[in-house]
DNA sequence: GAAAAATATAAATGAATGCTCATATTCTAA
DNA sequence: TTAGAATATGAGCATTCATTTATATTTTTC
């Protein structure tokens, strides 16, 4: 594993050919706010046990929120930010509808996450 | 890619064995608090940006605030939530501060989101 | 068609968050 | 030893967020 070896500090001359190169360096706002955005998907810990468990099974919303032991409009809500997010989506069936996580980026961060919690 | 084939629906017998055994899988608040902190981390566009650039290098203080165009009190605010997630640790030298990502893993999730963004 | 079940939505509220402005701290240089 | 540079910290504020309570919507069953 090699350390940092490059050290950036543009203090003394911010004008400087480095520091315009060290600007390139940024990533644009707007990927960022897109980034950001889908990391908070998993930055709540009812999201995180919600994404948990459809990463082993689809689950109605009352099993969800009898299993989290929370209210169902709490379950709702949250998974609205993540239908919004599209990172799971809702299948209809009767009067049930079965959640499914839509994206597999999401469980690979999920359990990369998780394995850095369980080993950090 | 196998869909998910499991479908978990409890409503009529909460208390049967098979609710039970869904319990099982659900992440222990301790685990779904602590996955879901670490991932808070990658949550905002700032701190995703300043991350992103000391994925390049060690970078000063003062430079990350004027390569994001931001104050200084406001860059040190999330390096501090940074560095309380040990994510980031700051080497002294002289009267600046140089700092560093601390943990591989954090890049690793910083590349893994940042790739589903670019080409999701 | 009325009642009940499963889910969604809306409004309200308290807590957390990100930033600003002002100030404290630490180091260097003169 | 005083002034200035680089960073940290604190208080205040506006915004966002997660949850609750109450209600609406849709579907089934009687």
């Amino acid at each position: 594993m090699s350390q940092d070896r490059l050290t950036i500090c543009n203090d003394e001359n911010p004008d400087s050919a480095a520091a315009r190169a060290t600007a390139e360096l940024l990533l644009p706002e707007d990927v960022a706010v897109r980034v950001a955005e889908m990391f908070k998907a998993l930055a709540d810990p009812t999201r995180v046990r919600i994404i948990g468990l459809l990463a082993h099974a689809e689950f109605c919303v009352g099993d969800l929120a009898r299993t989290l032991g929370m209210t169902q409009p709490a379950i709702s809500h949250q998974l609205r930010v993540l239908r919004n997010l599209r990172i799971v989506r809702g299948r209809k069936e009767g009067r049930r509808i079965f959640y499914t996580l839509m994206d597999e980026h999401i469980h690979d961060l999920f359990d990369q996450g998780l394995a850095h919690i369980r080993f950090g």
